[in-house]
Order: structure tokens, then C-alpha cells, then sequence
DNA sequence: TACACCTGGTGTACCGGTACACTAGGCGAG
DNA sequence: CTCGCCTAGTGTACCGGTACACCAGGTGTA
């Protein structure tokens, strides 16, 4: 009779009549078992609705089958901003397909101060791995985990050359797609407005941005890292655009700055893509509705979070699909660039 | 002598020259040890970099502090979207506060299907309790956990009177205030344009603009339920615009329903807000960058997700400050809203 | 003085699984 | 016929904590 309460492996051995031993055998796979056993097993567990103990599974074979995903919340205030959210969803499916949790934690102590969650995230054992984002210059993480002991993969650019599995794309094709484009339409003086001097993300697209201008034989125009907020955006790019010889084309760190930037340009009497021609990143589908549509670098953020879920499962010792990754980024034009105004 | 790998409770019991039970005691401050013992426990813990098995404490305890998030990707793609995201923000704050865990799990199988899902989470003892989001018109997870035996928690409004434990705002309040905006401004003929029939809160707030129009002494204009996308919006509301008799102004469900709305307002040569005003849902802070910068009902998120964390802890037992929650929406009056065309 | 009671501990079973050592019986080879 | 080996299991220690029973010694009280 099955009692209140869950069940339990004993329940489910005295229901089939073997010992807990064979019926732990029958659930892994492992040892040998005949068929009629396995079936009176099996049916004894889905009777009892017994699903093992994920603890005391986790204790026994100090696995957790858990993975943590720590997001910094101190610089950006919306820690997990859509882009975030994405990544999530990617990483997620790609875990719970292979029976992994996803635990989730925010941080509001600048990077570097972090280190203590990770330590009690590893000394409670409450999990066996962990994906990291927004790598910064001088991050300190990679090396915790690993003298930590924790397997561990980075969603971005590790910093110099440090040896962490990361999910990386190549900032340069995408950039000279945007270059080109520009060049095409007739910019020759094109301006750059990306993510903070600390993130390694931004460094890179800036310096591929730097050098596909330079390979195309032009002057480097302004170029500026801010924070990659809406607000910081818009006032950089008045700035950027009230200097002497303004730019005709504005290169963004992500969708939101190229909002942003367009509506600086607005204020100042400016057109898109009249006056500015302005390209976005990311490609938050919400860019396909404004005024311009804007013309963006896009990005498979859910594909990136898939991939780095792989390579951790990967690293986990466990059996995954092939992992091929190559590029994610293609630039996706739309309304908000068009040739320069004739001056 | 540390050895490799985690210390354990015996470790430290060995170092500090006591029995288990007395380190056990002194971590959970249950039993009476004395000052001079504790410390030397405490000191031994700290050396040793000691956190108790997270797992063992669980299977022990039959309690696993972890609280499960469910989400249904199955209606909406971007299953974490901005607003989920903020919601994620104020839940896990709450929690890990609390020094619970979030279980984040996506769901692809329509609502309902879910239930083999909470059913293995529940069995498998991973989690103690679980938020729920998104309620539909007969949603039957409130009743499945309830069966379950699992706390749980609603953000969102309860399908009929169904008992459980909610985050909810009287939509009422803020319809009022944008329908009086409205009206103020001189508009006499309004349109609505919301969520799905098969979402709890798009039902309702669909009723409580009925009502307010009608408390105003209005007739109806034209109402649609539709997705929560852009896409749907833009096709709808240009059925709206299109059709005989057209709103001056129009209430959507979310933003990017208002922003999507307001392109396809553009494309008919409508312009916003001089032929149209729209007042958008959420207050996501892309609407104060766009052209013009959307009018809508902000909505803290973050706080609900607070809120849905402390109800829940309550409900496991846990003492939580005193929850405190009357509204979280309010008019955030922008440039989408004007005087309707003098006709 | 005897007894109850409190303080500050110790010893051990147990939570629900898994790993490993071990065994009974059947069968093929020498 | 005997041995060795394979199949299909059983028995039990153990993972790292917590709960509960118990105990020594000091103090208060009748």
C-alpha cells in the first residue's frame, strides 16, 4: 500500500519484490538484471511515482547535476536584461535536456568580490559547474574556478589568454559587413560608441573596429566606450555629434545605444539615416518597430547560450551532440542607414 | 591537516576537538554549547572553509531550500523575456537573502502538460516550493501543486477564486488614470488592444477598461485580444485604424505591442500622436528613447517578483519582514499622447 | 542529604540512495 | 565429473549531515 508521503527506493524494491540494490541497478542501467525484473521494476516505480531523491543521489555520488549561472547585477542595474534572458533560454533547454538544473544567482558586489559566492557555492557542493558572462578586463574568475575545482565555461572573450572554455565569436566579420555597408552607401567618416573600456567584449569589437576602418583605408573617426545604458548612450552621442566634423554613421554597442543615440540625433535637429546613419547590436526584436527600423549587427544569443551549455556538459564528462560553433553575428540592415547628406 | 577536496562536518569536528553533534548545534545555534566551544567551532569552520553539504542537510532535513520558477515557453518564443526577466530580478534577490535557491526550468509543452514536470520536481524532493506565472483561464497548476503538496505561489491574478497565495494589482486604477488622460485631452472614441482571452490579467484588464469607459460615460470603442507580440499588434491594430469609425487612441496590452502599434499607425500614414495616441503596458525603458517616447502604464516587476519571493517564504515557514503590497502601476505620461485631430 | 534540574556536551540511528563485495545456480569445456 | 565463468541477483557500508536519547557534573531546594 503506498503510504502518504513520497516514495522511496525500499518502496519500490518490497512492491517488486527484489532487493533496493536491483532496483537501483534497473533505474542506472548498470549490472545485470533480467527483463522480467526490469519490467516489474519499472512498473513498481511508475505505480509508486517514485522519482529517486535528487539529494540523496547528489550526496552519494557528490554530483548535484546542477549548474550555476552568476550574474553581476553592480554595474547594470536590470541584471538580467533580455539579452541575459536569452542566454538563459539557450542555456536552459540545453541543460534540462541532458537532466541538468539550472540554479540562478544575482550578485550585487562589484566583480572580484563575487569569489565568496562561488567558494560556498562549491564547499555546500550545491553545484557541479558554472557559466560565467560578461568577461572584464583583469577578470579574476577563471582563475577562482579553477583553483577552485569548479568546471567552468565563459559566454564571451576570456580575457588575454586565458584558458577557459568561452563561446566566442569573432568580432571582425560582422564589423566589416557594417564597415562595408557603410562605405558602400558613402559614409567616409564613420564614429564608434561601444560598451565600457572594462568589458573584454567591447575592447575587441572596438580594436576590429579600429582595424577594419584602418584596412579600408580611412580616418578613424571618434570613437567612445561608455556604459552600456540607454542614458549614457544619449549623452555621449550629443557630444559626439555637436564636436566639429561629426561623423555621417554611428557604430553602437547594442540596440538599446543605438536607440538611444537616435533620439540624441533627433534632438539635435538631426535625421536618421538623413543626417546620421546609425547601426545597432544585438537585434532585440523591438528594433524592427521604431522609427527607422534600425539597421543592427544581430546576434544568436539563445545559440550561444546552447553551445556554452554543451561545452559544459562537455567538460562535465558527460555525452553531447557534437558541438559546432562558428560565428553567430550577421548584419541585419533595415531603415536606419542610407547615404550621407551631400554637403 | 586540510586534505584535498571539501571539508566535511568530521573534519571540523576533529580540528576543534568535539563531536559532530556539537558542530551541528553550534551551526544551527540549537542545544546549549558554551562561548569558549563555539568559538573554537566557528574558528576550525573558518580554517577548514567549511559549508555544510547542501545536499546532506536536504536529504536530512527533507527540505531542499530551493524554490522552483516555471516558465512556458510554449505560447511565447522569447520564454524569458525583458519583463520575465525583471520579475527573476526580484525574486531571487528575495531568496537568496533568505539563503534559498532558484530553480529556473523552461517549459516547451502547452500549460497543463506541465504537470509530469512539477510532479518529477516535486518527487525527486528538489525544490520546496515554486512560483508560478502567467495564469490562464482555467489554469490547473494551482490545483496540481495544491494536490502536490507543493507551496506555491501566483504573480498574477488567480483564475476565478481560485485560493492561492497571489502577487495581484487591481488593473482598475491605472486604466482609470490613462483613460481620464485620455479623455482630458479631449478623445471621446477609444480602442483597446490586448493580451490573449486565454490570459488571466489581459481578461481582466480588458474588463476594467469596459468598465471605466463605460463609467465615463463612453461608448465602447473597438477591442481585440491578441498575442502579447509585436507582429500580432501591427496586423491588428491596422485592422483597427483601417476599419470605419476609427479610435483617436489606443491602449495596448505591453510596449512592444504600443511600439509595433505605432509603426503600423506610420505605415497607414497615421501619425503619432497627432491622427493617434497610444499608451503602452509595462514601462520598459526602450519607450523613452523611441520617436515619439511611449505614454504608458509602468509596472514595477521587480517588486512583484520581491513580493511573490516573501508570500512564498511565509508559506514555507520562513519569518520574512512584514509584505506590504497595494499596487505597482502607474501612468507615465510621455509624448504618444496628444489631442485627437480637430476633424 | 537526597533528589530534581539545568548546562554542556557525547553516541548513534537514520535520511535515500549507490558502490562494491559476494553468492546461488546454470552451462560449456576439458 | 569438476572446474571456471557468466548471469542475476543480495547484503551492507557509506555519503555528510541532523535528531534524539543519553550522560556527567554542578547547583538549587525540600
Amino acid at each position: 500500500m503506498p503510504k502518504s508521503g513520497r516514495a522511496t527506493i525500499t518502496d519500490v524494491a518490497a512492491r517488486a519484490g527484489v532487493s533496493k540494490t536491483a532496483v537501483s541497478k534497473v533505474l542506472n542501467g548498470t549490472g545485470s538484471i533480467s527483463t522480467a525484473t526490469r519490467d516489474r521494476v519499472l512498473q513498481a516505480a511508475r505505480d509508486l511515482h517514485w522519482q529517486p531523491s535528487a539529494h540523496a543521489v547528489a550526496l552519494r555520488r557528490a554530483r548535484s547535476q546542477t549548474v550555476a549561472l552568476v550574474l553581476n547585477r553592480h554595474e547594470a542595474p536590470p541584471a538580467v536584461s533580455a539579452t541575459t534572458a536569452e542566454l538563459i533560454t539557450g542555456i536552459e533547454t540545453t541543460l534540462s535536456s541532458r537532466g541538468y538544473g539550472l540554479l540562478l544567482h544575482l550578485v550585487d558586489q562589484p566583480p572580484g568580490a563575487e569569489s565568496e559566492i562561488y567558494r560556498r557555492l562549491v564547499d555546500a557542493g550545491r553545484v557541479d559547474g558554472a557559466i560565467l558572462t560578461d568577461s572584464v578586463i583583469g577578470d579574476t574568475r577563471p582563475a577562482l574556478l579553477r583553483e577552485l575545482g569548479l568546471p567552468a565555461v565563459l559566454v564571451g572573450t576570456p580575457d588575454g589568454d586565458d584558458p577557459i572554455p568561452h563561446v566566442r565569436t569573432d568580432p571582425r566579420p560582422a564589423i566589416d559587413q557594417a564597415v562595408d555597408h557603410l562605405l558602400g552607401l558613402g559614409h567616409r567618416r564613420l564614429g564608434f560608441i561601444g560598451g565600457p573600456a572594462t568589458r573584454v567584449q567591447a575592447v575587441r569589437r572596438r580594436e576590429a573596429f579600429e582595424a577594419s576602418v584602418r584596412d579600408h583605408g580611412l580616418e578613424l573617426g571618434p570613437m567612445v566606450s561608455t556604459s552600456y545604458s540607454g542614458t549614457a548612450s544619449e549623452q555621449v552621442t550629443r557630444e559626439v555629434l555637436t564636436a566639429p566634423d561629426r561623423p555621417t554613421a554611428l557604430l553602437y554597442g547594442n540596440d538599446t545605444m543605438a536607440i538611444a543615440g537616435i533620439k540624441a540625433a533627433r534632438d539635435l535637429g538631426l535625421r536618421t539615416p538623413g543626417d546620421v546613419s546609425v547601426i545597432g547590436a544585438e537585434g532585440q526584436s523591438v528594433g524592427q518597430w521604431i522609427d527607422p527600423p534600425l539597421t543592427t549587427v544581430q546576434r544568436n544569443v539563445v545559440l550561444r547560450g546552447r553551445v556554452a551549455a554543451q561545452l559544459l556538459l562537455q567538460e562535465l564528462g558527460i555525452e553531447v551532440d557534437e558541438v559546432r560553433w562558428a560565428t553567430d553575428e550577421e548584419l541585419l540592415v533595415r531603415a536606419s542607414t542610407a547615404p550621407p547628406p551631400t554637403s
